[in-house]
RNA sequence: GGCCGCAUGGCUCAGUUGGUUAGAGCGUUCGAUUCACAUUCGAGAGGUCCUAGGUUCGAAUCCUAGUGCGGCCACCA
């Protein structure tokens, strides 16, 4: 019997029609399986059965020594469920087939707060109101975002109930839950105890326009024409696409072995500038393509991803970096007379300036360049210095490769397994820091009378405010309070903290700061809390401990490590390798051993879905229209893990089909007389049936912890 | 550039350790039908399992090479 085969009936009789058979009453059956009518009722018949049940009200001698586990990966708790949620069923099929079994089961379900995107939905809400995030302290803003997810959080378990997924709603988490947050930076404060955790200058994809710095996987890539400009340097020619950062130029590079520019490795050039004359050191760095240009690069640290990580290589020979662009994406005073430019005004007219003291080779005006953008906005990314917080990964993942290898942990899913080793080996250092407001807000305090170059931005109202100061920038803002923007050394002498704090959009401490991390919420008297807030990452990643430590009692211990994790392949780096990471390391044990990658939901046509294309399934609808077994079935029949899976309208109805005949057989057997039923032959096909049905079911669902972790193992 | 995957009838895909005539749904063709069910029933057509080698008594399945498609990561200033 084929794999689809052993699905078809596992789905079948794990979750359909045994229930429904022996607990719904048959008498004055429909014609037609009518699943609007007959959902509720099997619910029910489910429930009365216990395999609906939540763990704690198990029938009496039900429990088994074993147990299963398993989390729910938490849905956005601000969205409505889309059709790779409905694939949740791999889930309620396991679970219902061990809770059958006897064993001791638990489904834990939950909901992610969902940093960025949640932030970005509701500012774009503000901005349909004519208004921007700006206005509102961060605090006022928090509290604005919460009223507005508490108002839609109620709509995922709605729609998780509506299709059928028997989690155990006593147990349900929050990412914000309060429980869950002092759980949360109880970790950071161990990774910081275990010197784990670092702060460290490095640039970021800054928005200037948003306001915040997004991380890699948020990045737009956009082909764009822009001009290259050759460049006189010194003895070189050079080319590149941002004349107007070079008053941040430390080094300029060329490759180790090209013989062209060999003699000139390790000398001090001077550089005619349009400010005048300036000296930088010539470097050799493998980086630099001999073929790209002229071979020659200028190195600006602070404002390209590849200059700043060239700078840190020759760190001990170069200077320190010039920051020439701030954050509100206008030229700081090292710019000289190109100061408070806009960064595109300053190019145009530093180039002109270049043009007329003939410092301009010539100009590339086809040249294709990939351009960073933001997401939400579409402006060019802006990559800034800045200091945030980081966690050191090696020391993290090296018993995860070790126990990989070990074959401790088990992968299904074609070569994710490899795919995941890969990650865990090519790791990058984990930044941590976002500077948004819907998160969990660092737990990092900085004093503030030895800490006086801190710069604060801080709402004020009119009343409270007090005449200009040099150095302080302060903005009216639309509703007649005022943003002032300054370090703390010249405000504080005018501001009291407390009112600073009151009014507080942003802190940014220098990179030498001294901090203390205080996990209690009181506002700590003469100290100032960091505005960053956690990656969303970083408690999805405590995910499995923490909703058990932080359940009933004794929930850790009954339930931990968790059996099975499941989710799509395309979360596995950014969750599923942080949770085998935080997890040993928090509690000395993997969070599981077993993952199971299922694949993505694509259209008929194997199309990804999307909102523009306009071929998103809706899983709510489809289980108006055909029955919430007939989505599931439909999504798990001839599934395999890692592969993704095509759907469409055409395969509900066949699943639709299905849960048809399946009623219409259990009404014709309800036509059989007694006789009928009774006769031998009748009940020997009966015995021989369920015998082979709980076979079946028993060895495809066993089978799954003996499978082979696809082609690669 | 690095890593990974996929290739099976018109379409979307199953095919666990190699073992008799390679399966499903949809589509398609022919036929049936006042009934448990038209959300039906019966029958059929349709595949050199990408190509070329190799291992084997035996390959869709294992190995090698090639071709095509896709994914992730890193990306030339």
């Amino acid at each position: 019997m084929g794999r689809s085969q052993k699905l078809w009936t596992l789905y079948h009789n794990v979750g359909n029609l045994s229930s429904k058979r022996k607990c719904v009453r048959m008498d004055n059956m429909d014609s037609k399986y009518d699943h609007k009518l007959y959902e509720q009722k099997i619910n029910e018949a489910w429930a009365v059965a216990g395999v609906n049940t939540p763990s704690d009200q198990p029938a009496a001698g039900r429990l088994k020594p074993g147990y299963f586990s398993l989390v729910l990966p938490p849905p956005n708790a601000n969205d409505p469920l889309h059709v790779g949620h409905a694939m949740y069923t791999i889930e309620d099929i396991l679970v219902r087939f061990h809770r059958m079994r006897g064993d001791d089961t638990l489904w834990l379900p939950g909901a992610d707060h969902a940093g960025i995107e949640t932030q970005f939905v509701f500012e774009k809400k503000l901005q349909k109101a004519g208004k921007s995030r700006f206005q509102f302290d961060r605090d006022t803003l928090y509290q604005m975002v919460w009223d507005y997810v508490q108002e839609n959080k109620q709509v995922a378990r709605q729609q998780l109930e509506r299709l059928g997924f028997s989690l155990d709603w006593s147990r349900f988490k929050y990412t914000l839950d309060s429980d869950v947050v002092a759980r949360v930076l109880q970790t950071f404060q161990h990774l910081h105890r275990e010197k784990l955790v670092y702060r460290d200058m490095q640039l970021v994809n800054y928005c200037t326009k948003c306001g915040t710095a997004f991380s890699d996987l948020e990045v737009k890539h956009k082909t764009a024409r822009t001009p290259l400009y050759y460049i006189k340097y010194g003895p070189f020619v050079l080319a590149t696409t941002r004349p107007e950062t070079k008053f941040g130029d430390t080094a300029v590079a060329v490759h180790p072995d090209d013989e062209r520019y060999a003699r000139y490795i390790g000398q001090t050039i001077t550089v005619q500038g349009v400010n005048g004359p300036f000296q930088v050191k010539v470097i050799a760095d493998e980086y630099v393509e001999r073929e790209f240009g002229t071979g020659v690069v200028k190195i600006t640290p602070y404002h390209d991803h590849n200059d700043f990580a060239v700078w840190q290589r020759h760190k001990d020979e170069l200077p320190s970096p010039i920051q020439v662009i701030d954050f509100q994406g206008k030229m700081t005073t090292t710019a000289g007379p190109y100061a408070g430019m806009s960064v595109a005004a300053a190019r145009e007219a530093i180039v002109a300036k270049m043009q007329e003291m003939g410092l301009i080779d010539h100009i590339d005006d086809k040249y294709e360049n990939q351009l960073s953008c933001c997401y939400r906005c579409g402006r060019t990314l802006e990559p800034l210095p800045k200091a945030q917080f980081f966690i050191k990964t090696k020391p993290l993942a090296a018993p995860i490769i070790e126990k990989l290898d070990a074959g401790e942990i088990t992968v299904y899913g074609t070569g994710y397994d490899k795919i995941l080793r890969n990650w865990l080996t090519n790791l990058r250092d984990w930044n941590i820091s976002r500077q948004i407001v819907w998160g969990i807000r660092q737990p990092v305090w900085y004093k503030v009378d030895e800490n006086s170059e801190i710069q604060v931005s801080f709402l004020l109202d009119k009343k409270d405010k007090k005449a200009d100061i040099d150095q302080v920038l302060s903005k009216e803002i639309a509703d007649g309070r005022f943003l002032i923007t300054g370090l703390l050394k010249d405000i504080l002498p005018v501001y009291d903290l407390k009112l600073v704090k009151k009014g507080l959009q942003s802190v940014d401490a220098p990179i030498d700061c001294a901090f203390v991390i205080e996990l209690e919420k009181t506002d700590l008297d003469g100290y100032i809390q960091e505005t960053d807030t956690f990656d969303t990452w970083f408690s999805s990643a405590q995910w499995p401990f923490v909703t058990l430590m932080t359940n009933k009692p004794g929930d850790f211990e009954r339930f931990y490590p968790t059996s099975v994790l499941e989710t799509g392949y395309d979360i596995l780096p950014f969750w599923v390798m942080r949770m085998l990471m935080m997890g040993q390391f928090e509690t000395g044990k993997l969070p599981f051993s077993r993952v199971y990658l299922h694949g993505l939901v694509r259209d008929s046509k194997g199309q990804k879905m999307s909102k523009s294309k306009g071929n998103v399934i809706n899983p709510l609808e489809v289980a108006d229209k055909y029955g919430a077994d007939a989505l599931r079935f439909a999504l798990v029949v001839r599934s395999s893990a890692g592969q993704d899976k095509s759907i469409g309208e055409q395969d509900f109805k066949a699943a639709r089909n299905l849960t048809n005949k399946l009623w219409n057989a259990a009404r014709f057997s309800q036509m059989l007389t007694d006789e009928q039923k009774d006769s031998a032959g009748s009940q020997k096909v009966n015995e021989e049936f369920s015998r082979q049905i709980k076979q079946i079911v028993t060895d495809v669902s066993e089978a799954f912890g003996k499978l082979q972790t696809g082609a690669g193992g």
